[in-house]
DNA sequence: TTTAGAATTAGAATGATTCTAACTGTATTG
DNA sequence: CAATACAGTTAGAATCATTCTAATTCTAAA
Protein backbone atom coordinates (compact mmCIF):
# COMPACT_ATOMS: atom_id res chain seq x y z
CA UNK A 1 0.00 0.00 0.00
CA UNK A 2 1.47 3.27 -0.66
CA UNK A 3 2.19 5.99 2.16
CA UNK A 4 -1.85 6.05 3.36
CA UNK A 5 -3.54 8.48 1.59
CA UNK A 6 -6.33 9.68 3.48
CA UNK A 7 -9.91 8.67 1.62
CA UNK A 8 -10.17 11.03 -1.45
CA UNK A 9 -12.64 9.84 -3.62
CA UNK A 10 -11.71 12.55 -6.24
CA UNK A 11 -9.03 10.94 -7.23
CA UNK A 12 -9.37 7.17 -7.02
CA UNK A 13 -5.64 5.30 -8.24
CA UNK A 14 -7.47 1.79 -8.88
CA UNK A 15 -8.41 0.01 -12.02
CA UNK A 16 -10.01 2.97 -13.32
CA UNK A 17 -7.00 5.04 -13.88
CA UNK A 18 -6.34 8.48 -15.80
CA UNK A 19 -4.99 9.38 -18.82
CA UNK A 20 -1.97 11.61 -18.14
CA UNK A 21 -1.71 13.43 -21.29
CA UNK A 22 -1.84 17.79 -21.15
CA UNK A 23 -1.82 18.42 -17.71
CA UNK A 24 -5.63 17.15 -17.59
CA UNK A 25 -7.15 14.83 -15.14
CA UNK A 26 -9.86 12.99 -15.86
CA UNK A 27 -10.95 9.44 -14.61
CA UNK A 28 -11.48 7.92 -18.29
CA UNK A 29 -14.43 5.35 -17.56
CA UNK A 30 -15.30 2.72 -20.08
CA UNK A 31 -17.84 5.19 -21.43
CA UNK A 32 -15.46 7.99 -21.76
CA UNK A 33 -12.74 6.39 -23.38
CA UNK A 34 -15.38 5.14 -26.03
CA UNK A 35 -16.90 8.77 -26.69
CA UNK A 36 -13.16 9.88 -26.85
CA UNK A 37 -11.55 7.38 -29.01
CA UNK A 38 -14.43 7.54 -31.24
CA UNK A 39 -13.85 11.75 -31.24
CA UNK A 40 -10.37 10.73 -31.83
CA UNK A 41 -11.22 8.41 -34.70
CA UNK A 42 -13.35 11.22 -36.55
CA UNK A 43 -12.22 13.97 -39.10
CA UNK A 44 -15.56 15.42 -39.73
CA UNK A 45 -16.10 17.10 -36.14
CA UNK A 46 -19.37 15.09 -35.01
CA UNK A 47 -21.90 16.41 -32.82
CA UNK A 48 -23.57 14.80 -29.81
CA UNK A 49 -25.88 12.76 -31.74
CA UNK A 50 -23.05 11.99 -34.31
CA UNK A 51 -21.36 10.15 -31.71
CA UNK A 52 -23.51 8.40 -29.87
CA UNK A 53 -24.13 7.16 -33.28
CA UNK A 54 -20.78 5.92 -33.67
CA UNK A 55 -20.41 4.54 -29.88
CA UNK A 56 -23.86 2.51 -30.14
CA UNK A 57 -22.13 -0.55 -32.07
CA UNK A 58 -19.64 -0.72 -29.05
CA UNK A 59 -21.50 0.35 -26.26
CA UNK A 60 -25.85 -0.74 -27.40
CA UNK A 61 -26.81 0.92 -24.18
CA UNK A 62 -25.55 4.81 -23.61
CA UNK A 63 -28.03 7.30 -23.79
CA UNK A 64 -27.47 10.30 -25.38
CA UNK A 65 -27.12 11.84 -21.40
CA UNK A 66 -24.03 10.12 -21.14
CA UNK A 67 -22.32 11.41 -24.50
CA UNK A 68 -23.28 14.99 -23.51
CA UNK A 69 -21.88 13.58 -19.79
CA UNK A 70 -18.50 12.20 -21.36
CA UNK A 71 -18.35 15.77 -23.85
CA UNK A 72 -18.55 17.30 -20.99
CA UNK A 73 -15.95 15.77 -18.64
CA UNK A 74 -13.69 15.67 -21.62
CA UNK A 75 -13.72 19.16 -22.48
CA UNK A 76 -13.19 20.34 -18.94
CA UNK A 77 -10.32 18.44 -19.10
CA UNK A 78 -8.84 19.71 -22.77
CA UNK A 79 -8.83 16.61 -23.89
CA UNK A 80 -11.59 17.50 -27.02
CA UNK A 81 -12.85 21.12 -28.03
CA UNK A 82 -16.22 22.24 -28.50
CA UNK A 83 -16.53 23.52 -31.79
CA UNK A 84 -19.45 26.79 -32.47
CA UNK A 85 -20.18 27.22 -36.31
CA UNK A 86 -23.80 27.48 -36.59
CA UNK A 87 -26.89 27.79 -35.25
CA UNK A 88 -27.89 24.49 -33.95
CA UNK A 89 -25.91 21.59 -32.81
CA UNK A 90 -22.49 21.69 -31.60
CA UNK A 91 -19.56 19.74 -32.87
CA UNK A 92 -16.51 18.08 -31.23
CA UNK A 93 -13.05 18.03 -32.17
CA UNK A 94 -9.96 15.96 -30.65
CA UNK A 95 -7.53 17.61 -32.75
CA UNK A 96 -5.72 19.08 -29.46
CA UNK A 97 -2.61 20.87 -32.58
CA UNK A 98 -3.39 24.37 -32.64
CA UNK A 99 -5.86 24.84 -35.94
CA UNK A 100 -8.70 26.95 -37.40
CA UNK A 101 -12.06 25.51 -38.85
CA UNK A 102 -13.03 25.94 -42.18
CA UNK A 103 -17.26 25.61 -42.86
CA UNK A 104 -18.03 24.85 -46.10
CA UNK A 105 -20.95 26.80 -46.56
CA UNK A 106 -22.38 24.37 -49.56
CA UNK A 107 -21.69 20.81 -48.09
CA UNK A 108 -21.53 21.88 -44.49
CA UNK A 109 -18.12 19.93 -44.46
CA UNK A 110 -15.34 21.19 -41.64
CA UNK A 111 -12.10 21.20 -42.31
CA UNK A 112 -9.06 21.76 -40.05
CA UNK A 113 -6.85 24.05 -40.87
CA UNK A 114 -3.05 24.34 -39.71
CA UNK A 115 -0.98 27.30 -39.04
CA UNK A 116 2.10 27.99 -41.19
CA UNK A 117 3.30 30.52 -39.46
CA UNK A 118 2.63 32.51 -35.67
CA UNK A 119 -0.18 34.54 -34.98
CA UNK A 120 -0.70 37.28 -32.46
CA UNK A 121 -4.36 38.29 -33.10
CA UNK A 122 -3.43 41.37 -30.67
CA UNK A 123 -0.46 42.53 -33.91
CA UNK A 124 -3.98 42.69 -35.96
CA UNK A 125 -7.27 43.89 -34.08
CA UNK A 126 -7.28 47.01 -31.26
CA UNK A 127 -7.81 45.39 -28.30
CA UNK A 128 -8.31 47.64 -25.09
CA UNK A 129 -5.07 47.82 -22.95
CA UNK A 130 -5.03 45.41 -19.69
CA UNK A 131 -7.78 42.61 -21.76
CA UNK A 132 -6.27 39.08 -21.08
CA UNK A 133 -6.49 36.69 -24.00
CA UNK A 134 -7.09 33.06 -23.05
CA UNK A 135 -7.81 31.48 -26.53
CA UNK A 136 -8.94 32.06 -30.15
CA UNK A 137 -11.30 30.71 -32.30
CA UNK A 138 -11.18 31.39 -36.29
CA UNK A 139 -14.02 30.13 -38.47
CA UNK A 140 -12.98 30.51 -42.41
CA UNK A 141 -16.50 30.07 -43.95
CA UNK A 142 -16.43 29.79 -47.67
CA UNK A 143 -16.79 26.76 -50.33
CA UNK A 144 -14.44 24.05 -50.39
CA UNK A 145 -12.46 22.69 -53.42
CA UNK A 146 -15.29 19.97 -54.38
CA UNK A 147 -18.07 22.02 -54.08
CA UNK A 148 -16.55 24.96 -55.57
CA UNK A 149 -15.14 22.37 -58.83
CA UNK A 150 -18.88 21.46 -59.15
CA UNK A 151 -20.40 24.68 -59.68
CA UNK B 1 -46.40 57.82 -62.62
CA UNK B 2 -42.67 56.10 -63.56
CA UNK B 3 -42.30 54.01 -66.82
CA UNK B 4 -45.65 51.74 -65.98
CA UNK B 5 -43.25 49.14 -64.12
CA UNK B 6 -45.42 45.61 -64.37
CA UNK B 7 -46.90 44.47 -61.28
CA UNK B 8 -44.14 43.19 -59.00
CA UNK B 9 -45.08 42.83 -55.50
CA UNK B 10 -41.30 41.91 -54.65
CA UNK B 11 -40.22 45.48 -55.33
CA UNK B 12 -42.86 48.07 -54.31
CA UNK B 13 -41.96 51.74 -54.15
CA UNK B 14 -44.27 53.31 -52.39
CA UNK B 15 -44.25 54.80 -48.20
CA UNK B 16 -42.72 51.40 -47.57
CA UNK B 17 -39.25 52.43 -48.62
CA UNK B 18 -35.97 50.74 -48.66
CA UNK B 19 -32.86 51.25 -47.47
CA UNK B 20 -30.58 51.97 -49.87
CA UNK B 21 -27.37 50.76 -48.06
CA UNK B 22 -24.40 48.57 -49.19
CA UNK B 23 -26.14 47.11 -52.03
CA UNK B 24 -29.11 45.48 -49.44
CA UNK B 25 -32.71 44.91 -50.63
CA UNK B 26 -34.70 45.27 -47.44
CA UNK B 27 -38.46 46.61 -47.23
CA UNK B 28 -38.02 48.69 -44.14
CA UNK B 29 -41.37 48.42 -42.70
CA UNK B 30 -42.11 49.90 -38.97
CA UNK B 31 -40.88 46.86 -37.04
CA UNK B 32 -37.77 46.08 -38.96
CA UNK B 33 -37.02 49.61 -38.82
CA UNK B 34 -37.29 49.64 -34.97
CA UNK B 35 -35.42 46.45 -34.59
CA UNK B 36 -32.91 47.64 -36.46
CA UNK B 37 -32.88 51.01 -34.94
CA UNK B 38 -32.45 49.40 -31.12
CA UNK B 39 -29.74 46.97 -32.78
CA UNK B 40 -27.91 50.12 -34.11
CA UNK B 41 -28.18 51.98 -30.89
CA UNK B 42 -26.76 49.20 -28.79
CA UNK B 43 -23.40 47.85 -28.33
CA UNK B 44 -23.54 44.94 -25.97
CA UNK B 45 -24.37 42.45 -28.78
CA UNK B 46 -27.62 41.72 -27.59
CA UNK B 47 -29.78 38.42 -28.29
CA UNK B 48 -33.40 38.24 -29.92
CA UNK B 49 -34.89 38.47 -26.57
CA UNK B 50 -32.77 41.46 -25.87
CA UNK B 51 -33.94 43.43 -28.48
CA UNK B 52 -37.74 42.54 -28.05
CA UNK B 53 -36.79 44.00 -24.43
CA UNK B 54 -35.84 47.15 -25.61
CA UNK B 55 -38.61 46.98 -28.61
CA UNK B 56 -41.20 46.61 -26.25
CA UNK B 57 -41.43 50.27 -25.07
CA UNK B 58 -41.82 52.08 -28.74
CA UNK B 59 -43.99 48.96 -30.04
CA UNK B 60 -45.60 47.15 -27.05
CA UNK B 61 -47.42 44.59 -29.24
CA UNK B 62 -44.35 43.38 -31.00
CA UNK B 63 -43.81 39.32 -30.31
CA UNK B 64 -40.41 37.53 -30.68
CA UNK B 65 -41.91 35.80 -33.45
CA UNK B 66 -41.68 38.86 -35.09
CA UNK B 67 -38.52 40.51 -33.69
CA UNK B 68 -36.42 37.12 -35.14
CA UNK B 69 -38.41 37.56 -38.12
CA UNK B 70 -37.08 40.91 -39.05
CA UNK B 71 -33.79 39.49 -37.64
CA UNK B 72 -33.51 37.23 -40.47
CA UNK B 73 -34.55 39.45 -43.29
CA UNK B 74 -32.22 41.98 -41.95
CA UNK B 75 -29.60 39.49 -41.84
CA UNK B 76 -30.18 38.10 -45.17
CA UNK B 77 -29.64 42.01 -46.59
CA UNK B 78 -26.47 42.54 -45.01
CA UNK B 79 -27.98 45.37 -42.37
CA UNK B 80 -26.68 43.21 -39.27
CA UNK B 81 -24.78 39.89 -38.19
CA UNK B 82 -25.26 37.77 -36.62
CA UNK B 83 -22.43 36.11 -33.83
CA UNK B 84 -21.99 32.57 -32.46
CA UNK B 85 -19.64 33.01 -29.74
CA UNK B 86 -21.53 30.26 -26.88
CA UNK B 87 -23.41 27.57 -27.18
CA UNK B 88 -27.18 29.20 -26.35
CA UNK B 89 -28.61 32.47 -27.56
CA UNK B 90 -27.49 33.78 -30.98
CA UNK B 91 -26.32 37.42 -30.61
CA UNK B 92 -26.95 40.49 -32.84
CA UNK B 93 -24.60 43.18 -34.29
CA UNK B 94 -24.91 46.25 -36.36
CA UNK B 95 -21.56 47.00 -36.45
CA UNK B 96 -20.97 46.89 -40.38
CA UNK B 97 -17.54 47.50 -40.06
CA UNK B 98 -14.56 45.18 -40.31
CA UNK B 99 -14.34 43.64 -36.72
CA UNK B 100 -13.93 40.72 -35.17
CA UNK B 101 -15.21 39.71 -31.51
CA UNK B 102 -13.79 39.75 -27.74
CA UNK B 103 -15.52 37.87 -24.93
CA UNK B 104 -14.92 38.33 -21.75
CA UNK B 105 -15.41 34.63 -20.43
CA UNK B 106 -15.80 36.19 -16.51
CA UNK B 107 -18.36 38.70 -16.97
CA UNK B 108 -20.09 37.58 -20.88
CA UNK B 109 -19.77 41.09 -22.14
CA UNK B 110 -19.09 40.98 -25.62
CA UNK B 111 -16.39 43.91 -27.47
CA UNK B 112 -15.48 44.67 -30.74
CA UNK B 113 -12.07 45.18 -31.70
CA UNK B 114 -11.25 46.74 -34.98
CA UNK B 115 -8.08 46.11 -36.90
CA UNK B 116 -5.26 48.03 -37.43
CA UNK B 117 -3.91 46.66 -40.34
CA UNK B 118 -5.06 44.23 -43.28
CA UNK B 119 -5.12 40.22 -42.18
CA UNK B 120 -5.57 37.58 -44.66
CA UNK B 121 -5.83 34.30 -43.40
CA UNK B 122 -4.53 32.42 -45.73
CA UNK B 123 -1.35 33.56 -45.04
CA UNK B 124 -1.54 31.88 -41.56
CA UNK B 125 -3.34 28.99 -41.89
CA UNK B 126 -2.88 26.10 -44.46
CA UNK B 127 -5.98 25.59 -46.24
CA UNK B 128 -6.68 23.27 -49.39
CA UNK B 129 -6.25 24.49 -52.92
CA UNK B 130 -8.84 25.63 -54.58
CA UNK B 131 -10.82 26.99 -51.10
CA UNK B 132 -12.99 30.08 -51.42
CA UNK B 133 -13.37 32.19 -48.76
CA UNK B 134 -16.50 34.08 -47.94
CA UNK B 135 -15.65 35.98 -44.75
CA UNK B 136 -14.29 34.83 -41.43
CA UNK B 137 -15.26 34.78 -37.82
CA UNK B 138 -12.22 35.71 -35.25
CA UNK B 139 -13.39 35.20 -31.45
CA UNK B 140 -10.88 35.57 -28.86
CA UNK B 141 -12.09 34.42 -25.70
CA UNK B 142 -10.21 36.31 -22.29
CA UNK B 143 -10.74 38.46 -19.77
CA UNK B 144 -11.45 42.11 -19.85
CA UNK B 145 -10.00 44.81 -18.63
CA UNK B 146 -12.05 45.38 -15.95
CA UNK B 147 -12.51 41.57 -14.51
CA UNK B 148 -8.70 41.63 -15.09
CA UNK B 149 -7.90 44.17 -12.30
CA UNK B 150 -10.82 42.98 -10.27
CA UNK B 151 -8.69 39.84 -9.97
C1' DT C 1 -62.41 49.01 -54.42
C1' DT C 2 -60.47 44.67 -55.17
C1' DT C 3 -56.77 41.79 -54.75
C1' DA C 4 -52.23 39.54 -54.43
C1' DG C 5 -48.75 39.00 -51.82
C1' DA C 6 -45.81 40.54 -47.87
C1' DA C 7 -45.78 41.35 -42.86
C1' DT C 8 -47.23 40.20 -38.48
C1' DT C 9 -49.02 37.50 -34.88
C1' DA C 10 -49.83 33.87 -31.08
C1' DG C 11 -49.12 29.71 -30.11
C1' DA C 12 -47.68 25.08 -31.42
C1' DA C 13 -43.90 22.32 -32.75
C1' DT C 14 -39.24 21.10 -33.02
C1' DG C 15 -34.51 20.57 -31.79
C1' DA C 16 -30.67 20.84 -28.69
C1' DT C 17 -29.19 20.65 -24.30
C1' DT C 18 -29.53 20.31 -19.33
C1' DC C 19 -31.67 18.69 -15.21
C1' DT C 20 -33.56 15.21 -11.99
C1' DA C 21 -33.96 11.40 -9.43
C1' DA C 22 -33.11 6.67 -9.23
C1' DC C 23 -29.85 3.15 -9.79
C1' DT C 24 -25.14 0.89 -10.36
C1' DG C 25 -20.31 0.16 -9.71
C1' DT C 26 -16.00 0.67 -7.41
C1' DA C 27 -12.80 1.42 -3.91
C1' DT C 28 -11.92 2.71 0.77
C1' DT C 29 -13.09 2.09 5.62
C1' DG C 30 -14.37 -0.51 9.55
C1' DC D 1 -15.59 -9.29 3.96
C1' DA D 2 -19.55 -5.98 4.61
C1' DA D 3 -20.80 -1.35 4.78
C1' DT D 4 -20.46 2.99 2.90
C1' DA D 5 -19.75 6.99 0.18
C1' DC D 6 -19.55 8.96 -3.87
C1' DA D 7 -18.73 9.09 -8.96
C1' DG D 8 -20.80 7.36 -13.05
C1' DT D 9 -24.77 6.18 -15.63
C1' DT D 10 -29.42 6.19 -17.06
C1' DA D 11 -34.24 7.38 -18.96
C1' DG D 12 -37.14 10.58 -19.20
C1' DA D 13 -38.71 15.16 -17.93
C1' DA D 14 -37.83 19.93 -18.26
C1' DT D 15 -36.02 23.90 -20.26
C1' DC D 16 -34.44 26.98 -23.59
C1' DA D 17 -33.84 28.78 -28.26
C1' DT D 18 -35.59 28.81 -32.56
C1' DT D 19 -38.66 27.73 -36.37
C1' DC D 20 -43.08 26.60 -38.22
C1' DT D 21 -48.10 27.17 -38.99
C1' DA D 22 -52.21 29.10 -39.91
C1' DA D 23 -54.91 33.03 -39.32
C1' DT D 24 -55.05 37.93 -39.71
C1' DT D 25 -53.68 42.57 -41.15
C1' DC D 26 -51.52 45.75 -44.14
C1' DT D 27 -49.90 47.87 -48.47
C1' DA D 28 -49.80 49.19 -52.99
C1' DA D 29 -50.91 48.15 -57.71
C1' DA D 30 -54.68 47.24 -60.87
Amino acid sequence: MPPSPSRNPAKPTGLDCRLAVLGSDVRLTPHRREVFEVLASSTDHPTAYDILDRVKSRSPGMSLATVYNCLEHLTTAGLIKLVHLERGQSRYCANLHEHVHFHCETCGKVIDAHPTTDFDPAKFWNLPAGTKIARTDLAIHGTCTACTAKS
